[in-house]
DNA sequence: CCACAAATGTGATACAGGTCACACAGTCAC
DNA sequence: GTGACTGTGTGACCTGTATCACATTTGTGG
């Protein structure tokens, strides 16, 4: 099982950086598994945020909770998805973000001043982290820009298509807490 | 003036990135420098997308056009932001982001492949980019989360308070295109 | 299997913002 | 200066979504 994360994380990486079997090693020896259960709170708003996660299996959330108490969330994590409250983790300041478990979860945590020194110590490492940062980036523009021009259903169906795992997994208020709609309207279609 | 522009990128990586004065003029010979009249379109929807741009001076946006032809603003571009249609840029494909000058502008313009270059001679200059992109990151989160929490009014001050010289420099229908409303709910404010 | 909590569906109503139409001011070319 | 174009304000009306209230279904621990 300890295997099956390592496996997941190489295959992960492999894909951008090729790193030797050293390297790798090395680089795997800076992550903690850990395990979670459904509902179980990673990182609470207020609290310091010094790590970031990578999902080995199992769904988790990243929200933000207004004033009225409204959720709104930022990102579903599932299988080989990096989630923390970036804010937070590279500006050094209290999480304003929230992540917790939809599901009973395995993730890989990597500490802020680990990846930093990773990334300073191997060339290869810091590209990978680049690169991961782009993709992010794109996608954060391309919901953006959903966001701005498509109505709730066409956004909903987009989101289905994309992830049709979520339509089981998670609840709909929590969808809705995504598209940024109330339960009542996705229920309505 | 050519001069100019070579301090402000100067002075803009060294914030992140210590390069000795011959790395710096080795990565500064690989951008060129371009000037534009106000309206001159850089990149433009369905063409190939091959560099990004670093700001010198004057004021730049990127934007979206959809099918019936309402404008979304993703972003407005000044001195020292870097600007381009980066999904295409990272995927090869062809634009479907515009990106054009509200008032006559200066850049500095360096190539996909030119980048991926210098980022794999030069550690410190992928680690400048890993960086950047860091905190475009950030910034477009922040963003999506203001779109789904606050009102317009709330986003046009939170706009203005942030960047007070667009107020004059742009013309209002544009600042309605970023905040994603018509240009009638904003002048009612 | 029961009892309670959580999730989901649906009706009625209110309101923010969209859309269309028109007025008027500012800017620029000639 | 005149005409054309762009930017801006404002009224009237329409529509999508929020909100509140309540009913119904599903899930879960004991």
């Amino acid at each position: 099982m300890a295997m099956e994360a390592k496996e997941i994380l190489k295959a992960h990486i492999e894909k951008i950086a090729v790193l030797t079997d050293e390297q790798f090693d090395y680089l795997f020896s800076h992550f903690k598994k850990q395990s979670f259960k459904k509902g179980q709170a990673i990182i609470t708003e207020g609290d310091p945020v010094d790590s970031e996660y990578f999902v080995i299996s199992g769904c988790l959330k990243s929200f933000f909770i207004n004033d009225d108490l409204k959720m709104f969330i930022l990102q579903f994590a599932m299988s080989t998805w990096w989630v923390s409250d970036y804010n937070a983790l590279y500006n050094h300041t209290k999480a304003t973000v929230n992540v917790d478990c939809i599901t009973d979860a395995e993730v890989l945590c990597l500490s802020n001043s680990d990846r930093e020194k990773l990334c300073n110590e191997l060339h290869k490492v810091e590209h990978f982290f680049r690169w991961r940062t782009n993709r992010g980036y794109v996608a954060a523009q391309k919901r953006l820009l959903s966001f701005m021009n498509n109505n709730v259903k066409h956004r909903y169906e987009e989101l289905l298509k994309l992830y049709p795992e979520l339509y089981n997994m998670v609840p709909k208020k929590l969808i809705a807490a995504y598209l940024g709609v109330s339960r009542e309207t996705l229920s309505r279609l």
